[in-house]
DNA sequence: ACAATTAAAGAGTTTTATATCTTTAATAAA
DNA sequence: TTTATTAAAGATATAAAACTCTTTAATTGT
């Protein structure tokens, strides 16, 4: 696995899709989405559930309806949903697993890891959804195989 | 979980450790070893053994076996030992798990996720398992939670 | 009211990661 | 040669992640 566990890309590409299908108060079914950024649809199903529930996408039933994102969501940094599924360790965590990365007790990958930490840190947190959206409506970036 | 998975931090801290205690041709066994680096030992004695199959480090069986680590062994970059046990995905993998990370076809993260991993890759790949280890002597870091 | 459409919820299954326990093989020393 | 010590190998066991299927609830349009 790379940085983020499956379920968190899955979670991230889909936010991405929503927010670039969605530009004008119209929503994105499952479907469309699971398809858009080839994932399992009712695993997707489960995971977008989960952010809504969280308040980092919306949604509505029936017809007309599926996910969309407000601007407030769009204005929230990535790092939000990877925190919603993957937690915390990876903006805090020790690289070796120890129970406390600290400056008092740390371990011998402490400091050039900390930094690098600090700059996917700043990356997704400092960066909206939106902005990174702006280049995907661009057509500069993607989200597809 | 962390960027690395547990049997890895495992794997890295307990490198550390061998290093550490085998510095003039003696050995250590997996009890002090797993007692050392707080993990399971019969979960642990797997991870070396591979670790082992592989060259990164050696043991033999036997009143005062053990593992230890050679000149070369210590010479090695830690990166060896991570691509042993995570694979290649964290050096090469796309940040949103695309099949493949491009400058052709970039997700929205690929440019300054790119620089991440790159700083993750010469960290693990410039620095030897000695120069990490010369900290752990002089007593400035820990494997220790 | 009714039928169609959609996500939510619930209840699984499968696969992978993590962990444990037991037996075997190699080595050293007595 | 025997015994003790150690890692290697094999066989499970448990837990977590990834995935699937079915049922329910909300909403819309007729
Ligand atoms: S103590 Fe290990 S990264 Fe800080
Ligand atoms: S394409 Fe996603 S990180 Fe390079």
């Amino acid at each position: 696995m790379g940085v983020f566990s499956r379920t968190c890309e899955y979670a991230m590409r889909a936010v991405f899709f929503i927010a670039h299908r969605t530009p004008e108060g119209t929503r994105v079914g499952i479907k469309d989405i699971s398809e858009g950024i080839d994932s399992p649809a009712h695993f997707l199903a489960k995971i977008l559930q989960d952010l809504s529930r969280r308040g980092i996408i919306h949604s509505a039933k029936g017809p007309n309806g599926g996910f969309y994102m407000t601007e407030e969501d769009l204005s929230r940094p990535l790092s939000d949903v990877v925190e919603a599924i993957d937690g915390v360790q990876i903006f805090k965590g020790c690289a070796l697993g120890l129970k406390q990365c600290s400056e008092k007790n740390p371990c011998p990958l402490h400091h050039e890891f900390k930094a690098i930490r600090n700059d996917l840190t700043k990356l997704l947190n400092g960066t909206s959804i939106k902005s990174f959206n702006e280049d995907l409506l661009n057509g500069m970036t993607s989200l597809k195989k």
